[in-house]
DNA sequence: TGTACATCAGTGAACGCGCGTTCACTGATGTAC
DNA sequence: TGTACATCAGTGAACGCGCGTTCACTGATGTAC
């Protein structure tokens, strides 16, 4: 029963780089602009080998959209359990708002690049929940307000980098950047890192 | 020449039917979840007539995109010029972060069903810039902080009608709704209507 | 160590279908006299 | 008022194409003895 070991290995590795590469394209030109042709040559193989993998493009939809979200989350807590309270919030929200965030499509938080097209998607939306809820724990700890100020800071967030995406101007994006940033840090109490 | 005047006018109010029709359902289902086909027989129409209207469905997307949120502004206009501007800020608010906003996909306003599609097409996107400081002005003359409060409420508005679209349940969306309005609307002075 | 066999991840041709777009046409509307 | 003609919005068949999915197959990897 050993072979299966490195079949098995080997499988889940060619299975993370289809879901790597259609996390990428998903976020770049939106899930219905990407076809199951497209991400499997990006993750270099044949469109057919897809079936092998998942049991449709909407399976596949959900898993990227629950991986993507999820690495986020993680990425929150670690911040929260590794530093300061006001610094930890600090970082999080300065680098979600960050024009860079707002430019790289491919890596920019999911609610941000395809939160309209994944609530039309039953399997994908069901699969963010989770990773919502953590975001929203995670914040709802470093506020002083607690569960409801996290709602309203995550919701500016979202909106703020939505918004900014569709500004023409570098300029714009970055006063909107900049004004929701002001807005969530407000709310801290006066000992900011 | 007077017998192209009947002609015109007809003909303009068949583009407006369409214009109407592809502003639902794209809402509904996304801007690559429907056909043209789909969206002249919405009108009433068959599809070939489509490219008598337009030259393409890249530009019915831009002008879907403009005419909604053009409306959207001028009902925000209205409003701010009619009432006073606490209870003026109060209802534009309130009829976005309404439950009744978030289910009624096919009305919504476009930065919130549309958002990071249109972000994605050049034509659209430049068809929204207008619009949107439209919407900036109206919040920037009614909230104190000015301009950069209006572009963090604004920004916190379409993040928790997105956020709340993604909720399973709806107690967590109302719960969203309920925290952003409390958020932006704590930024009024004390003599609400 | 070497040969015969089994497993199975990945290949690539093929499927039916709906897309965006084009175009020769039809038939209702309004004009000319 | 009535007939012959021009306009043009809308029809529907057809185009090439890419989609999601299926399937008979290949060939590399590991097993048995």
């Amino acid at each position: 029963m050993l072979h299966m070991r490195k079949h098995t290995e080997h499988k889940a590795a060619t299975r993370a780089r289809i879901v790597e590469a259609a996390s990428a394209l998903f976020r770049q030109h939106g899930i219905d602009g990407v076809g199951v042709d497209a991400v499997m040559h990006a993750a270099g193989l044949t469109h057919g080998g897809f079936y092998g993998h998942f049991p449709s493009k909407e399976a596949l939809v959900a898993e990227v959209s629950a991986a993507s979200l999820a690495r986020a989350a993680t990425r929150w807590e670690r911040i929260s359990e590794t530093e300061r309270p006001a610094s930890a919030l600090t970082r999080i929200v300065e680098s979600y708002l960050d024009p860079a965030h707002v430019a790289d499509l491919e890596r920019g938080c999911v609610l941000t690049t395809l939160g309209p097209e994944v609530a039309r998607r039953p399997d994908a939306r069901e699969a963010l929940g989770r990773s919502v809820e953590r975001m929203v724990a995670v914040l709802a700890d470093l506020l002083p307000g607690g569960r409801p100020q996290a709602l309203a800071a995550l919701s500016g967030m979202i909106g703020a980098v939505v918004l900014a995406r569709l500004a023409e101007q570098a300029g714009l994006a970055e006063e909107i950047l900049g004004a929701a940033m002001a807005d969530v840090l407000a709310g801290l109490p006066q000992d900011a890192a």
